[in-house]
RNA sequence: GCCCCCAUCGUCUAGAGGCCUAGGACAGCACCCUUUCAAGGUGCAGACAGGGAUUCGAAUUCCCUUGGGGGCGCCA
């Protein structure tokens, strides 16, 4: 895997990623992470980390690489440049390449006027048949030029690891820039002269990368050393059927992660997408996908991505997992989105947890969720507070049985409390969502939360009873009194 | 404009000539369960882009059209 550090880790490189470090746990092989930064006004040091962060976030550990090492580094693309430099000279020597003096300036210039007449935007070759003598003489006058290599026509084919046969015509290319005027070589070039002296076996990569693979047999032809298998994955697009872009929301694995998915539904969601294991399983661990993935099982069709199945797959693990585990998750989010859950009691905080899990979708969701287990009060609403269809004084009247029973018998023992509820409904002539409609408004404030006796029994006897004080008091307009 | 890649429900996909009146999952809808919300269960709806050709027979093979994507940098 070879990402460029001039960005966050997009979802798409996570995928790839992914699907090479499978392909290399599968097959035994080693799993090599190269920072490909030639582009050295875009590439950052941070974009590094963050694309680190991402891939270890995800699972995916590389055998070699920056900060591990390996006996095939430097592992970063800028740091290689010596060697480069070396093969730019075998190169040279064999006639393929030669010195180019077009400013860039002119051929965009030329680039332009191509397309503004619907002409293929390709080099003119200016500078293809300049005299040893004439080059000499410009560069020892000043003037800079890149190197350019020779494009001879010839159909060019290889076996793509997931296309299959493919083929193009070089004679279309016009000669291409190898390495810049101030001798710092094209990414397309250093990949070349990398993956072999890396002995890369296999390059799995974004299907943008087709066209490079061309020029880069050609050179590895040119060179006389033997290319790497090539794979090409089709591109993931947006609902409107483009190139992802930070436009459609979360495109980044950090994004991901700060808006509280799992990195095992991340990871399960993406592998899918393009990817299945022909059967109609879907979820799977990180060591069954080891197990099962294999490359001819990869989707040549541009998949779409739906961030409603990532949804469904992050409640699915979320649900599927232990409270302990999922409380411990949870808590840095909660922590963030202001609950202070330090001063409650022991386990209060991953009982609330076990109470909302099967009710949210992503860690964030447990911020709003958990709210009224830690506030000192919570905000009824009197819409919903008052029993439908009947009269404030009415229901707070009610609320005052409840009361009289939650102190007599407690809210510890959930059938209990149920008994002693249900009775009293039935004592009033109400349908029991009657009443427990307004105590489940009175102790947390909203009308959508875990059933009604677990929730008072984690509350615990002293915060129902001054909710139900507080409640009570609201209902009747009189300033409410804490109790 | 030129070149390359691709094309099954809204989305991810199964399907490699008869097992297909096209299967699964998400989303949607309905019902059940139910103290609310979820979760769960059951069911409904929903696709082979179009046209030719090959064949006894095509979602599956071939060609064309259309549509989508990618590339055409002294970016990666």
């Amino acid at each position: 895997m070879a990402p460029s550090p001039t960005g966050a880790l997009h979802i798409g490189n996570a995928r790839t990623a992914l699907y090479n470090y499978l392909l290399a746990r599968r097959t035994g092989g080693t799993y090599v992470l190269r920072i490909e930064d030639t582009a050295r006004d875009r590439s950052r040091p941070e974009f590094e980390q963050t694309i680190f962060e991402g891939f270890r976030w995800l699972g995916i550990e590389w055998d070699e690489g920056p900060g591990i090492g390996g006996d095939y580094g430097p592992y970063r693309q800028s740091e290689r440049v010596d060697l480069h430099r070396e093969w730019l000279g075998k190169l040279i020597d064999r006639g393929w390449v030669y010195r180019c003096f077009c400013t860039p300036e002119e051929l965009a210039d030329a680039r332009k006027r191509a397309q503004a007449e619907k002409r293929p935007p390709k080099y003119s070759g200016k500078c293809r048949n300049l005299s040893e003598a004439e080059t000499q003489q410009r560069l020892d006058a000043g003037e800079t030029a890149a190197y350019r290599f020779r494009v001879e026509p010839r159909i060019v084919e290889y076996r793509d690891l997931v296309l299959g046969d493919v083929r193009e015509d070089a004679g279309l290319w016009g000669d291409f820039v190898i390495c810049r005027s101030n001798w710092l070589p094209v990414y397309n070039f250093a990949v070349v002269i990398d993956d072999h002296t890396m002995e890369i076996t296999d390059a799995v990569r974004g299907a943008d990368h087709i066209s490079n693979t061309f020029r880069q047999i050609v050179m590895y032809d040119a060179l006389e050393i033997p290319p790497p298998r090539f794979g090409h994955l089709p591109l993931i697009l947006n609902r409107k059927k483009q190139k992802i872009s930070k436009r459609d929301g979360a495109v980044s694995v950090e994004e991901y992660m700060t808006q509280g998915y799992l990195p095992e539904a991340v990871r399960n969601f993406i592998v899918l997408l393009g990817w299945n294991p022909g059967d109609e399983r879907e979820m799977f661990s990180l060591e069954e996908l080891v197990d099962e993935y294999s490359l001819d099982r990869v989707s040549s069709a541009n998949p779409i991505y739906d961030i409603d199945k990532l949804d469904w797959f992050n409640g699915v693990y979320m649900r599927g997992m232990a409270v302990g585990e999922l409380a411990g998750r949870a808590r840095p989010f909660v922590k963030a989105a202001g609950l202070n859950i330090d001063s409650s009691g022991n386990g209060y905080f991953e009982q609330a947890v076990a109470l909302e899990q099967e009710r949210v979708k992503k860690l964030t969701d447990f911020g709003d969720a958990l709210a009224f287990f830690f506030q000192e009060q919570v905000d009824p609403d009197m819409k919903f507070l008052v029993r439908k269809r009947g009269t404030a004084e009415e229901t707070a009247s009610a609320l005052q049985k409840v009361l009289g029973l939650v102190r007599e018998y407690g809210v510890d023992d959930v059938g209990v409390s149920e008994s002693y509820l249900r009775g009293l409904a039935s004592e009033l002539g109400w349908k029991a969502g009657e009443l427990f409609m307004p105590i489940r408004v009175a102790i947390t404030g909203s009308r959508a939360t875990p059933p009604l006796f677990e929730t008072m029994q984690v509350l615990g006897d002293e915060r129902v009873i001054s909710r139900l004080n507080r409640a009570i008091a609201l209902l009747r307009g009189v300033p409410s009194v804490a109790s």
